[in-house]
DNA sequence: CGAAGATAGTTGAGATTGTCAATCATTGAT
DNA sequence: ATCAATGATTGACAATCTCAACTATCTTCG
């Protein structure tokens, strides 16, 4: 618990150190990530929204735009702008879903694809960079408590 | 390494499933915990980001505007704005580091002291239903884990 | 001592992102 | 056939991020 104790506490209302607190933690190794991904797109003109959202479009998943928002924890209307954008460079095309018609599909292009391995590797890069701390052990035994977090289901 | 294989590869251009990327699971999980913070703390006017701010100036930390900027990875100027904010409500005051006269030190007030104690009640409930998937050794793990993420030095 | 560069805070502007409500086309269920 | 629910879109607005100045103070060093 980090509440007040009930009686002769000193000055030690704080809750356990905010250092112990996953939410704060989170927040500050997102934020470094995030940093760290945007320099290392810097040049392509990705940031690293259009690039998650390349990532998907360059997967086997053809993702509708609602699904990319799920995933994403985007609202819908800001995956409309994304992909606006990346279609306008040619990166993906929105394709009509054949089994949903108010669904579109959004697939990466050729280009797409090409665009995403190159900017890949930089991505790549430096999140090995960010996590260089980290054993090839204690990578996966974070990405697996993190899922957790990020999919309760 | 999950760049494109030289030769006869199929479509398996994906990067080992962005299901298993670190900084994407961060970044979702972040989104989670900081929608589950701002909706907890929704009602008495603070959000996730003035929370921090009152949290650290609660502690004993005695943390100038620099440090929270460090600290919380934003710029000097939005902490600027977010003291102003928690000072015009009575929660902190700035007062002059007497050992450094450019610099603020920033203190919880009484008031201060008692929204936040009520204010982490709310979020540490609403974090522990984050974190229910996980055991006591699984966050303080993951906690262990991010920290050295978020803190590398 | 005194000038030069660095640092803490502040202000302001502009871009990016987050949130919400309304609309249209389609779907799924009565 | 009707009607609520859903996917996409638009538009408006708030919150956040990022930079570039500027002032006051500190620090360094000649």
């Amino acid at each position: 618990m980090d509440s007040v104790d009930g009686g002769g506490g000193e000055l030690a209302v704080v809750p356990a150190d905010l250092f112990d607190d996953v939410s704060f933690l989170l927040a500050r190794a997102n934020a470094l990530s995030l940093a760290a991904g945007n320099a290392a797109l810097g040049a392509g003109g990705l940031r690293v929204r259009s690039y998650s959202v390349l990532a998907l479009a360059a997967g086997g998943r053809r993702p509708s735009q609602r699904e990319l928002a799920e995933l994403l924890r985007l609202d819908p209307s800001q995956v409309v702008a994304l992909v606006d954008d990346l279609q306008s460079r040619g990166l993906v095309i929105r394709r009509p879903d054949p089994s949903d018609r108010r669904a579109n599909v959004v697939i990466a292009t050729e280009d797409g694809r090409i665009a995403y391995a190159a900017a890949a590797a930089s991505v790549s890069e430096a999140q090995n960079n960010l996590l260089g701390g980290l054993s090839a052990g204690e990578r996966t035994q974070l990405a697996a408590l993190l899922r957790r977090l990020a999919f309760p289901g």
